[in-house]
RNA sequence: GGGCGAUUAACUCAGCGGGAGAGUGCCUCCCUUACAAGGAGGAAGUCGGGGGUUCAAAUCCCUCAUCGCCCACCA
């Protein structure tokens, strides 16, 4: 016998389930078969552990690939980490920090060896993770961004785009992490306003002009007045149109530097006149270069300063400010310091500050490569959920700036280039070259690594094989969709296809969900170091996998972040108990004998749940296509509680009770009804659904190994249940049973008092509750149920309008006559209030002639209907006043 | 400086041109033999302010306010 627990309990269940699909090897790719649908996950940091990101993210995409596996479609997630050069060397490096050693104490070998074993440690935990939210992924085919071949494929791309000329070395300012001690490209950088100061620095002229000695010029980083070569003002700038040509003696330093004019100042700022730094500021370096100024580095890799910066040498950058500053207000050269707001960059990995910094580094050439990426997109190969979300694209890939891939780290994928020292020859090689092609000599390799965002980009395609032409890669790319969380556009999503686009000459992938962003129930970001994060794994401990998913998919909107709220969580967890219990019910119905037969609709409660589920099929359906999963969880979730188990459950009791052919035909479509919705149900509870699924008596052409590869119910073949009749029929019956339970609450009559209801009721409404008396009176708890045309008013009834009809509930010795009458005069106003705006409406010219046909007849109904109510409830207020 | 999004019931949010919805919370009643993680009933909103378009606006346009986010070489 089939006797489930009273109580849904997710841990008892979720561990067997996933272990079914294992051993089934379900998640394993299948390559027969056309039009296969793939998904490559954004592959989470070896370093990480899931938050409440991956915990949306990797459910938007199990519940897109479950779906389209049902479908019998060639299904496939591509699963992997990534090496994450700067997050994963920074855990190293603390490591050895705790023994006291540096990365320098241990060699650059070593070291890597160090990160190997880390990544060998902890690689596997979020995997875990993924699988506990029950992610159906191929994990018998893991990818790393450090693997040997995705090496071979990382290292093709350096050496094409180097022999295209698309990669280039380049002396420029960078945005250097004085922390990490590495560059990073522009769009690591995250800027945050903050409040600073203007200060304004008074720098003395060699020789007076036109009787001035000096030139005033402002700063927000006093410091780098250190490294000043020149000083610019705007050649129009009346102001200081003498000076020009003019040298001033740099103070603190002494140094002889020229004023300059040129047209990049701008003379409203400020004083008008800039103090020039071209090796720490991106603008001062374009002056210099204009000009043909030094270029003096004052601040070491960790920010300290340099030898030339005379005395201040050694001084960390903040102690230089302050030092320089001080020594400045000291020689009566500080005029004066304003506040001033402005943004400053910090490190997106560690937060420090980071400083504009000139050095050799690797560039991408982006501006070809941006062209067809936008072209793509402009012509709908490429297509981002929500649509929006392209003009922040193209936005980006218009204005695109080159790419800065080196980096100063150890962790990663070394540049494959090599430099002789003794004749200059430089090449970058698929091969290690041992010694120069031109000279002889012995070479030596670059000592960066490339941008971990370099690799990560080739992911949809390096996971399959390439450089390699595989027939996984034939088969499976283009990719189907990409989900992902909005920071990572720029970083990844928009480099994706634009070396997808070069190498393999299509698109990475058809669709771009860009999900909404989790923040806390204060709209603060989830931050595991603030504190402020929610932790994935304890939530699924709560409310069980499925309930943290559906909570999820529930919070899911196209337009708007989310505020995580738990309580979506814990009404998924009711949600989960209650289809739990519907699946109990109908098993426990369900003899030994049992076999599956046709669903019919035998009675109008049948046609109508037929009709709803056809209705729910195609909402589902459509839904999941269309990427809206909020509303599809709704509809589901409305589905299963509002009409199968509030009306469809109660409506079968009696005919279960009822045994012999009703029982069995009730059975029929109880079963029918409960593995279709449980299917429908499957991409976003997979472990509740699965282990119900597998406890129902379907016959042998419904069965499949498990549910996860059973058939997707096809809404086309559904649609062959749709009932527009029956739909209005249970319509009335809803409302009619409700009325009458209103009326039972109002006066606090007991469940178990059967009550004495007559209706006066138009002929066809008549005849449609008539036919669904018994049911009717099983729901209401009605004893005596008369109907007719002109029924008339009990003595001490109450009287309710409802479902076109006057309900009258006897209560005789209950009935409070003033209550009533209050009440009564209540519906009628508001009844009257709705006739009267409606009357006017229908009354408006301008409407009767511009409206919609179908509108305007709607509400003429919808009048004649309210002036029914109305004269039914004015009747009764009369008969009430007797 | 530019752009995007939001503002609807106490809270979290759907709805996005024709009758104001859900979940949670709250109030009343009920342990009815699937489920008290439940059932039945109920209270609760001039849909941010102001203009406009339209026969008709929570829904479209403009504007203001507030909040949030992104982009921008903002000495």
């Amino acid at each position: 016998m089939n006797q489930l627990p009273p109580a849904y309990d997710p841990d008892a269940v979720e561990g067997p389930v996933f272990q079914r699909w294992t051993e089934g090897r379900l998640f394993e790719q299948k390559t027969e078969g056309e039009s296969p649908f793939t998904v490559v996950i954004p592959p989470p940091n070896v370093t990480g552990s899931l938050h409440m990101g991956h915990a949306l993210n990797n459910t938007i995409q199990d519940v897109v690939i479950r779906r389209s596996r049902m479908t019998g479609t060639p299904t496939r997630w591509v699963i992997g980490t990534d090496h994450a050069g700067i997050a994963t060397q920074n855990k190293v490096e603390q490591r050895l920090a705790a023994q006291g050693l540096s990365r320098y104490d241990v060699g650059r070998e070593k070291f890597i060896e160090l990160c190997w074993e880390w990544r060998d440690e902890h690689g596997s935990i979020i995997i875990d993770q993924l699988k506990r939210m029950g992610c159906s992924c191929d994990y018998s085919d893991e990818h790393f961004t450090m693997d040997e071949g995705y090496q071979r494929a990382v290292r093709k791309v350096f050496v094409d785009w180097f022999e295209k000329g698309l990669v280039y070395r380049g002396k420029r300012i960078i945005n250097w992490c004085p922390r990490c001690s590495t560059a990073l490209s522009d769009i690591e950088v995250e800027h945050e306003e903050l409040d600073g100061h203007l200060w304004h620095l008074r720098y003395p002229l060699k020789e007076p002009v036109g009787g001035r000695d000096h030139v005033v010029v402002a700063t927000t980083r006093p410091e780098t007045m250190l490294g000043d070569t020149c000083v610019a003002v705007h050649p129009d700038d009346e102001r200081y149109r003498d000076l020009v040509g003019a040298t001033v003696v740099l103070p603190l330093l002494g140094r002889e530097i020229p004023i300059v004019a040129d047209e990049y100042v701008d003379p409203s700022f400020g004083t008008g006149a800039v103090k020039v730094t071209p090796a720490h500021d991106p603008n001062d370096f374009e002056i210099g270069e204009r000009h043909g100024l030094d270029k003096i580095n004052i601040l070491t890799a960790e920010a300290t300063i340099t030898a030339e910066g005379g005395p201040y040498e050694g001084l960390d950058r903040r102690e230089a400010r302050t030092r320089v500053v001080a020594d400045l207000e000291a020689a009566g050269l500080l005029v004066g310091v304003d506040d001033h707001v402005h943004s400053v960059g910090h490190c997106y990995r560690c937060h420090t500050v980071i400083e504009p910094w000139l050095s050799d580094q690797w560039f991408v050439d982006m501006k070809p490569l941006a062209a067809p990426g936008i072209e793509c997109v402009r012509d709908v190969r490429v297509t981002f959920h929500p649509k929006r979300w392209e003009n922040v694209y193209y936005h980006w890939m218009e204005g695109i700036r080159d790419w800065c891939i080196s980096r100063q780290l150890w962790w990663g994928h070394r540049i494959p280039v090599f430099y002789c020292d003794e004749c200059g020859w430089q090449g970058a090689s698929m091969e290690d070259v041992e010694v120069c092609p031109k000279c002889g000599a012995s070479v030596r390799q670059d000592e960066d690594v490339l941008d971990t965002w370099f690799s990560s980009q080739l992911w949809p395609f390096a996971t399959l094989g390439w450089p390699d032409q595989t027939p996984e890669l034939d088969f499976f790319y283009p990719t189907t969709v990409l989900s992902t969380a909005r920071d990572i556009l720029f970083l990844w999503v928009a480099r994706m296809i634009m070396s997808g686009l070069y190498f393999i000459g299509d698109v990475p992938y058809q669709d771009v969900i860009i999900h909404p962003t989790v923040f806390n129930a204060e709209g603060r970001r989830m931050s595991k170091s603030l504190g402020t994060g929610v932790d994935p794994l304890d939530l699924m401990a709560h409310y069980g996998a499925d309930g943290m998913r559906f909570g999820l998919m529930l919070q899911v909107t196209g337009n708007q972040d989310i505020k995580f709220s738990e309580d979506k969580l814990a009404s998924s967890r009711h949600f989960a108990n209650k289809i739990w219990n519907a699946s109990r019910f109908v098993l426990m119905n369900v003899g030994e004998d049992y076999e599956q037969g046709e669903p019919s609709a035998e009675t109008v409660a049948d046609a109508w749940i037929l009709s709803r589920l056809a209705d729910l099929a195609a909402h589902v359906d459509k839904g999941l296509i269309t990427y809206e999963f909020g509303e599809t969880a709704r509809a589901l979730y409305d589905f299963f509680w509002n009409e199968f188990c509030d009306w469809y459950i109660e409506l079968a009791k009696p005919r279960l009770a009822a045994g012999g052919a009703a029982r069995k035909a009730v059975l029929d479509n109880l079963v029918f009804v409960l593995d279709s919705a449980v299917r429908l149900l499957h991409p976003m509870m997979p472990f509740l659904t699965e282990e119900i699924w597998g406890r129902l008596p379907l016959s042998d052409a419904e069965r499949a190994e498990a549910l996860m590869v059973a058939a997707w119910p096809d809404p086309a073949a559904l649609g062959r249940f749709r009932n527009e009749d029956a739909e209005r029929s249970v319509g009335l019956l809803r409302e009619l049973v409700s009325s009458v339970r209103a009326v039972r609450a109002r006066y606090s009559v007991s469940p178990k008092v059967p009550l004495e209801v007559s209706v006066k009721a138009p002929e066809a409404e008549g005849a449609v509750l008539l036919s669904m008396s018994d049911d009717i009176c099983t729901l209401a708890g009605i004893g005596r149920f008369e109907v007719g045309t002109d029924t008339a008013r009990p003595a001490h009834a109450s009287v309710v309008v409802a479902a076109g009809s006057e309900i009258y509930v006897s209560l005789e010795g209950v009935v409070d006559l003033a209550a009533e009458r209050a009440r009564v005069t209540t519906e009628l106003g508001r009844a009257q209030a709705d006739l009267d705006r409606l009357t006017r409406k229908l009354a408006n010219e301008g409407f009767l002639a511009k409206a919609a046909a179908e509108i305007i007849e709607k509400d003429r109904m919808r009048a004649r209907d309210l002036a029914t109510t109305v004269s039914k409830l004015t009747g009764q207020l009369a008969d009430l006043t007797e």
